[in-house]
DNA sequence: TGTACATCAGTGAACGCGCGTTCACTGATGTAC
DNA sequence: TGTACATCAGTGAACGCGCGTTCACTGATGTAC
């Protein structure tokens, strides 16, 4: 699908819609969204039906297609949404956090990414579990996506500043990884060294294991307070990440 | 499903099959599941058909039945024969790094772990992905899953009994850590300690967080070369594992 | 070893269901003059 | 401000498709005597 044709679909949400018809379509829009969202929870992303979703909303299924031209298309918004909301939260977390030491502001950076997994389970399996068989992401989902991981860069980014995170051992990096880290700098975290990088990423795939590797129920079990437990190994691994030692 | 239903369906394949229709049945079974599994490939595990799969082996769609009782019990087969796959493959490399440093050994077991992962990227989805919605794991798979979790735990009580894992700081764990700790303890790894438990626990789903990270395509345009960055991320974890620093 | 009977694999038709998408249409809402 | 026209939301029928599961059946294989 185009930009061109996207737009379209989602312009009448981006300002304040200002015919009543501009303001129904919003509506409804939000509306299809939610309905394909609790869809989603149950029976999972590939068995999403636009035909369920129109019977949920008393319209006929051909309606459906006045605000989304496809299945698909009814999907990236989902996870443009679903994106969107971890990113913000995790803006949120890095921003009231600003000025506290930071293997604090890492823990509640990570516990803020939990907590909206733990509430909107179905869409975070929807953004990092399996990917969705026979979809391809459009671009448009990629800015979205990278909100989150530019909120983690940015709290690193301050420890450096502070002095709290160490630059570290100048460790040698194998050739081929010092070269992706630098250009991950170039692009988007100048201040961060690149040994940093690296272990910015370990406690990155930590982070995002974790949540994943409990929601998904291999800790069953195993861990009965995940609360606590996510809790203390993102502060283990912020330690790891401030200080350095790996 | 019942064990003992269960056991009728895979008894052929337990022992060597006596009489030619047993071994016909045996091949059979495999040849189901093989096609199964590239069904997977293709439209994902909430979308795997028995008809397809029918239609694949050129036999009446009915004739399925005589095999499988039904669509669920064998997405159950392909979940035990995966937690197999990637458990034998754990133990191997477990096995065959015995006596070398531990460092050495955790990285070649998450290597081996990876390389399951990245041949079979399907069968990893399935049981490390999003759970399949409508679908509930019976008894039968919790044994089978627990195989590589056991391997890795044999890895870090080798390295106790080496004392190349250092007990690490007697760090007061939060109280409802400290109790699911004691409980994994006492059930499958007595001679770790607790706090090494949990730098295991980090250590763990920082693997599997960085394989499923990777694979579900969360790293495109950040890591190119994927064999170096996770045996470098690895090295670093078990670092941090055996020295306790964190 | 030969025969009668029981077991089993596989067939093909059928049941009832849901899906995505298209199309010609009606009636309501918005806009240009 | 009023009117004519264009735009748009929503309908309901239809197309062609696939699904899981059941059932009565045929013919081949295995077993007990």
């Amino acid at each position: 699908m185009s930009r061109a044709v996207l737009s379209k679909w989602y312009g009448a949400l981006m300002s304040a819609p200002r015919t009543a018809r501009a303001r129904a379509r919003a509506q409804l829009t939000e509306d299809i969204k939610a309905s394909a969202r609790s869809q989603l929870a149950e029976v999972g992303a590939s068995a999403l039906s636009l035909r369920a979703v129109a019977r949920d909303l008393g319209m006929a299924s051909s309606a459906v297609y006045r605000y989304f031209p496809s299945r698909d298309s009814l999907l990236t918004a989902l996870i443009v949404d679903s994106f969107s909301a971890v990113g913000e939260a995790a803006e949120a977390a890095v921003a009231t956090s600003a000025g506290q030491p930071f293997v604090d502001r890492w823990v509640q950076l990570a516990v803020a990414i939990r907590a909206w997994a733990v509430g909107h389970p179905h869409e975070h399996a929807l953004v990092y579990g399996s990917p969705v068989p026979g979809y391809a992401a459009p671009r448009d989902t990629v800015d979205p996506a990278a909100r989150v991981s530019l909120a983690g860069l940015q709290v690193v980014a301050d420890g450096i500043a502070s002095g709290e995170v160490a630059p570290g051992p100048s460790e040698e990096l194998p050739a081929p990884l010092a070269a992706d880290l630098a250009r991950l700098r170039a692009e988007s975290a100048p201040a961060i060294p690149e040994p940093v990088l690296a272990r910015t990423l370990l406690a990155w795939t930590a982070l995002f294991g974790a949540i994943s590797y409990e929601r998904f129920g291999h800790l069953h079990g195993v861990i009965s307070d995940g609360d606590t437990w996510f809790a203390h190994e993102m502060r283990a691994a912020a330690h790891v990440l401030a200080g350095g030692e790996g």
